[in-house]
DNA sequence: TGGTTATATTTCCGATAGGATATATATCTC
DNA sequence: GAGATATATATCCTATCGGAAATATAACCA
């Protein structure tokens, strides 16, 4: 939920991988496990860690679990880096003008 | 320098609020010790997980030692986020457009 | 019901993290 | 050169992390 935590889910090069690997869509324990050749509980407590954290959810498919992601909390780290975001990118006020047109603008 | 090492030093409520101070200016190590209530070690220590980072530059003022937000690795934190953007936010099409059009858009 | 597959939980281990205190180093001032 | 101030480094402590292996639980299938 909170930000540390989001950051601490992902400061793990397992848990990142895991999380680029579901924004390609869901996956179960075996595969994950299978993709990046760790045990099972290895990758379970990961997920657990990933879940705990609100990045991705458990669905249930009869003997499976597969998990998927959640948007809401890397759309937090995105909100979090506005207030960095002139640092690097010189565009921005006019991409604030732009995005405060809304959907009107064509 | 990597995605993960950049997460690992912002796990931390300590550095992350660090980091969120500099990005009003510069400070020193004791005001940093004051202003987030630590010993002066422990801000060093977190200073100096900071600059493995690549987040923060110390820069020297006589006497003090003065660290400065470096961007490069938020920007690649705001990089990495483009690969998952597109799951909250619907606008992303017509941002792509606009980007493309470069500086010559008015 | 019994076996098989998928996943969770428990236990144990070595390594690392974050803090405090004590001490070293460096720079300024007199 | 002698304090005084700013910061770094060393040491120690406890807690947590990431992994493997063993075991428990749950669902499917015959």
């Amino acid at each position: 939920m909170s930000l540390v935590q989001t950051f601490a889910a992902l400061a793990d090069p397992t848990r990142l991988a895991l999380v680029s690997q579901l924004a390609g869509g869901p996956a179960n324990v075996s595969e994950l496990s299978e993709a990046h050749s760790l045990s099972q509980p290895a990758i379970s407590k990961h997920l657990k860690v990933l879940e705990k954290a609100g990045l991705i959810e458990t669905t249930v498919q009869g003997q499976t679990r597969p998990r998927k992601l959640v948007a809401n909390n890397l759309q937090q780290v995105d909100l979090w880096l506005n207030a960095f975001r002139s640092l690097w990118d010189a565009r921005l006020d006019r991409l604030g003008d732009f995005l405060d047109d809304g959907e009107d603008l064509q």
